[in-house]
DNA sequence: AATCGGATCGGACGGACGTCCGAATTATAA
DNA sequence: TTATAATTCGGACGTCCGTCCGATCCGATT
């Protein structure tokens, strides 16, 4: 049931096992046991490492904001057209849900949780933030700097938020595609009508 | 601590009491214990009324829904026109998350707590289709009976539920203020279209 | 008044949880 | 090599959890 020995440090195969439990059983039934074990590591070393449940947890936040902003940055190199953009950030989401539902369940468990636990709050709130800016700042390119498309961003990665949930809930591969595609058209069209 | 005894049944004060607890502390946080002591009554009574802890939470989602598509309803009765559909449905959602936030908070987690347990999803997932069935009836009435219409509906919910989260996430008014208020015309102008 | 079934209670059970600590091991420096 | 610090380990502690059980209370039916 115990991983190999890795050759990395252990606080990293501590973080890797703790955002695969994570994905796979959710915040609320996991526990650090499972995740020591799933990472070949003695109970204890998790609080060496970091100092309690919610600085690991924590920890796992930092890393998937982190791997996020860099996957959608990736996504969007060099990109300058607004349907492009619109269309690559939801298939991006439409890839995630379909390749590695659990990551995005994780996302979507983490963002939950800040909900509730103010700790994680900033963080989470500095990832939307930052999703966001990423997508506004190659808008605005052919168009005044307008503070409008900054809101516009956040509506659009709130549909695709809230679409992935409702997808995840109804896993019909029909109604998903279905669902998504309509999305980089939609706010297109918004885009190119500037402000309300 | 302990609520005054009321008349109702005690089933029904437990079930409040959940409600309550659950919006305030969230899923993963809660304990039988303390929705026992908030509803006055001894601990095996859950068990009692609601054989174990996951009937209760089922029974908590379906409370929570009814009172959804009851309070939706009566926020669209007699509209026929898409512009006051998409501005009132925009409005209940800016208005909850303003006077209740937690019962919204309440709605995220169990939504949630669907994406992990799979009891919950049947109900979660027929919570959505009769919310975008509400608002989709209403649309079509003009227009011949589009499925993209359905689909409309349901992206614009998953855009106010993602909105929701963020606008908890970050609780500025004027910034919430700004996205939902362009929510509206933005699927009003995808509906004028009709299809992609 | 006696009976009976549902409702309610308090308390207990075993287990899992997060946390902590002393010892053993390994790495680093002198 | 020896001394010192950083890691790693196994195990324990106290607490809280969901569940369950026997006793008591209460209201309705004979």
């Amino acid at each position: 049931m115990t991983e190999r020995a890795e050759k990395r440090p252990q606080s990293d195969a501590i973080l890797e096992a703790a955002c695969h439990c994570l994905a796979q059983k959710g915040y609320a039934e996991i526990s650090l046991r499972e995740i020591a074990q799933k990472a070949g590591v003695a109970l204890s070393q998790l609080h060496y490492h970091y100092d309690n449940k919610q600085g690991l947890f924590l920890a796992v936040l930092r890393s998937v904001a982190e791997r996020y902003i860099t996957e959608i940055e990736a996504e969007l190199e060099g990109l300058k057209d607004s349907q492009s953009i619109f269309q690559r950030v939801t298939a991006f989401f439409q890839r995630k849900l379909d390749r590695e539902p659990g990551r995005l369940r994780l996302f979507l468990d983490l963002a939950n949780l800040s909900l509730w636990d103010e700790s994680f709050r900033p963080q989470m709130r500095a990832l939307f933030a930052d999703l966001a800016a990423t997508v506004e700042e190659r808008l605005l390119s052919e168009e005044d700097p307008d503070r409008s498309h900054h809101n516009l961003a956040r509506v659009f990665l709130g549909a695709l938020v809230g679409i992935s949930l409702q997808a995840i809930l109804d896993p019909q591969r029909v109604h998903q595609a279905e669902l998504f595609q309509m999305v980089p058209n939609l706010f297109l069209l918004a885009g190119s009508t500037s402000g309300s």
